[in-house]
DNA sequence: CCTATGTATGAACATACACTCATATAGGAG
DNA sequence: CTCCTATATGAGTGTATGTTCATACATAGG
C-alpha cells in the first residue's frame, strides 16, 4: 500500500545510483528557499522594477500600487535571500539588484507558461 | 505615508517607461505560480529522481521517502503546470519530465545559494 | 529639543498549502 | 464476478505566509 511495489523498471543498481548523487537533503530545502522567493506576485514585482532602476520603499510602493509597510517587509525578505542590496542616504533607502541572475530565470520562466514577453 | 514620497531619483519620464513595459498583470501571477511548483522540498525531490529515470508513483514514493497519497497529490500538482507527463501501463502510472528548462534552472539557483553541485 | 518624514518591525488575521487518513477508481488475476 | 494491487481524490488538520494596523526607529530641519 504504501512502497511494497518497487516496480523497478529501473534496475537496483540505478536505483543506488540516484540515491546516491542525490544532494544533500539541506540543498533541497536551500533550493526550495531560492524558487519560494520568486513565488509571489508582489516580491515579483518589485524585483521586476528595480531591474529596471535602482528605487526608494515609497517609490516602489507607489509603483507596485502596495502599502509601504507591506514592500518592506518583502524587501526584507528579498534583503535575506541576498537578491537586493540597500544604499541609505539620509531617511531615505534605495533598493537595487544584487543578483544578476534573475533575468535568465524569467526567461526560462516564460518561456514555460508560453508568453515570451 | 503611503506613497507621498515618490522622492524621484528617477525622472517621471523613467517612471512611465517602467509602468509602461510593466507585462500584463497576470503574466506577473503565472510568473508567481511557474516559481511556487519549485518552491517546496517534496516536490523538487520528484523532480530530481524523474529528471534521472522515468518512474512510477510507489517508487518515488520509496526513493523519496513520502507516502503514496503525498507523492500523488504532489504528482497532481506537477502535471496540471505541465512539467510532468504520465505513461499507464496496466495500474502502473510511470511518470517523467516534461519540460527541459528544469535543469537550467536548478544552476542557476545552485550557482546563487553557492553550491554547486 | 521637538517635529516631520521615511523606513522597519511586531502582532493579529486571513488565506494557502502540504500532509495524513479514509475511501474511491481502475485494471489484472483467479 | 470477486479480490488484490496501484493510483487518485476529498476531507480534515496543522503550519506557513502575505497583508494590514499600530508603533518604533532613524534622520533631517526648525
Amino acid at each position: 500500500m504504501t512502497d511494497k511495489c518497487l516496480c523497478k523498471l529501473i534496475s537496483a543498481e540505478e536505483i543506488d545510483r540516484i540515491i546516491g548523487q542525490l544532494p544533500p537533503d539541506d540543498t533541497m530545502g536551500k533550493l526550495a528557499e531560492f524558487f519560494k522567493v520568486f513565488g509571489d506576485p508582489s516580491r515579483l514585482k518589485l524585483l521586476y522594477f528595480l531591474s529596471r532602476s535602482e528605487l526608494c520603499v515609497a517609490d516602489l510602493a507607489s509603483l507596485a500600487k502596495m502599502g509601504q509597510s507591506a514592500v518592506s517587509h518583502q524587501l526584507k525578505t528579498l534583503r535575506l535571500s541576498r537578491f537586493v542590496k540597500t544604499r541609505k542616504e539620509g531617511t531615505v533607502v534605495y533598493y537595487s539588484l544584487e543578483d544578476m541572475h534573475i533575468q535568465s530565470l524569467f526567461d526560462v520562466a516564460l518561456e514555460h507558461i508560453g508568453e515570451e514577453a
